[in-house]
RNA sequence: UGGGGUAUAGCCAAGCGGUAAGGCACCAGACUUUGACUCUGGCAUUUCCCUGGUUCGAAUCCAGGUACCCCAG
């Protein structure tokens, strides 16, 4: 078969690439550039800048690498403007919003497994591969998403936006090895990248100060830090949109005893609501909206769906039962109460090893009652 | 200007003659393809408001200052 790889100049894909070259797969890598630092004026908080080759061409040579080790061919791509439409601008609207975005799975919706996918379809190829820790499972009509075999990898949680369509013309060659069986294979191969350091922070941007970097675009203004609890005001913020709820450190708290927590804030009066201690009520949450849903598979709603679900990467499965609102909407509930569950992020189901697919956190509760009033009726 | 009390890190705070606990904040690292959370480590030795004194030894006891607080005027 003929097969497009993602070569990301990591050890991950560059495995991926390997094992399906080995299977007999008439196997092509690609790498994408998704983001210019110069012309997106990414310059606060950007610590490779000045550094004399920054990672990004850094990846590149890696793939060029990689590729030549392999004895495969590599193409070059770029998507920078569909990474700024669809998943940057994306990621600014929803901060400016006050919620808290993932853009990694918007990459993997848009990017990874939309764009890229096209060109692998435009381009005759048969199957689209990448070096993600996940499983899939093809069968005639449709594709499931699984976990991964090593579940301290497992990467399904950022896939779960990914179309059935794509996902029926993909390959996760990762699925059933682990990291470390996977830097084993590439040490024995003497893959240049054997040892390099998984990479983390936002895909294609990678690691930044977060708040500079928003500042970018996202200009600061400072505002008050209260205590939701008697309506003090104990300390001062950078800017509303820079914290997430359930926020910890950053806040500069001083003068008060804490730990203090984020768990509100009003974007209009500028003001970012704290408690203090980390078993604090207001930071749990018993029930969520859930929009902008995407499943691998029809899902029979007509009944309550009792499942498991991330509400985050590398959470714990956590129980929770799934209730139909509306045709975009679904109810949340985990009367057992989770910390932090947090609009903008995305909520991911699962049934056992079977990924069901996700949607983003709309509106959260807390017995019923949606946060955001609980708040005003505290602050009243 | 009568009486009483308190001064220890950015904030809070233990210590009561034997060589400066702890928490918050902050910083660093780990973890991590989001943002967070979490974990580990660092963080007063020209040191305990200042100056003297007692003592083998003082943040601790004594004397005198200084600052702030409270009560009564």
């Amino acid at each position: 078969m003929k097969i497009l790889v993602g070569l990301s100049g990591g050890v991950d894909s560059a495995i991926a690439a390997y094992l399906l070259k080995e299977a007999g797969h008439d196997v092509t890598c690609a790498f994408m550039r998704n983001w210019d630092s110069l012309t997106n004026n990414d310059i606060l908080g950007n610590p490779t800048l000045d550094e004399a080759i920054c990672t990004q061409e850094q990846d590149y040579e890696d793939a060029k690498i990689v590729a030549q080790q392999l004895g495969l061919p590599l193409e070059r791509v770029d998507y920078i403007q569909e990474y700024w439409d669809n998943v940057f601008q994306t990621f600014l609207d929803e901060y400016e919003k006050g919620r808290t975005p993932n853009p990694d799975i918007l990459c993997n919706k848009y990017i990874k497994f939309d764009a890229f996918f096209k060109y692998a379809q435009d381009n005759g190829f048969d199957y689209l591969a990448t070096g993600h820790y996940a499983r899939v499972e093809h069968s005639e009509h449709s594709s499931k998403l699984l976990r991964a075999k090593d579940r301290n990898k497992d990467q399904s949680y950022f896939l779960c936006q990914i179309s059935q369509k794509a996902l029926q013309k993909t390959l996760f060659p990762l699925g059933e090895l682990t990291k470390p069986q996977v830097r084993e294979i590439a040490e024995k191969l003497n893959i240049q990248v054997a040892h390099k350091k998984d990479s983390t922070g936002i895909c294609f941007i990678g690691e930044r100060n977060f708040r500079q970097f928003l500042s970018n675009y996202l200009p600061a203004k400072n505002g008050k830090i209260i205590n939701l609890e008697n309506k003090e005001v104990i300390g001062d913020h950078k800017g509303v949109l820079y914290y997430t709820l359930g926020q910890r450190k950053g806040l500069d708290i001083s003068a008060h005893r804490g730990p203090w927590f984020v768990v509100g804030k009003d974007i209009y009066k500028n003001e970012l609501y704290v408690v203090k201690g980390e078993d604090n009520p207001w930071l749990f949450n018993t029930s969520c909206n859930v929009t902008d849903l995407n499943w691998f598979n029809p899902i029979d709603f007509n009944q309550t769906i009792k499942c498991t679900a991330k509400f985050r990467y590398r959470q714990p499965d956590q129980d929770v039962y799934l209730r139909k609102i509306d045709n975009k909407t679904i109810r949340v509930s985990f009367p057992q109460g989770i910390k932090a569950v947090v609009p903008g992020q995305e909520a991911v189901f699962y049934v056992g090893d079977v990924c069901l697919g996700g949607g983003i956190i709309d509106v959260i509760y807390k017995e019923d009652v949606d946060v955001r009033k609980l708040v005003e009726d505290k602050l009243k």
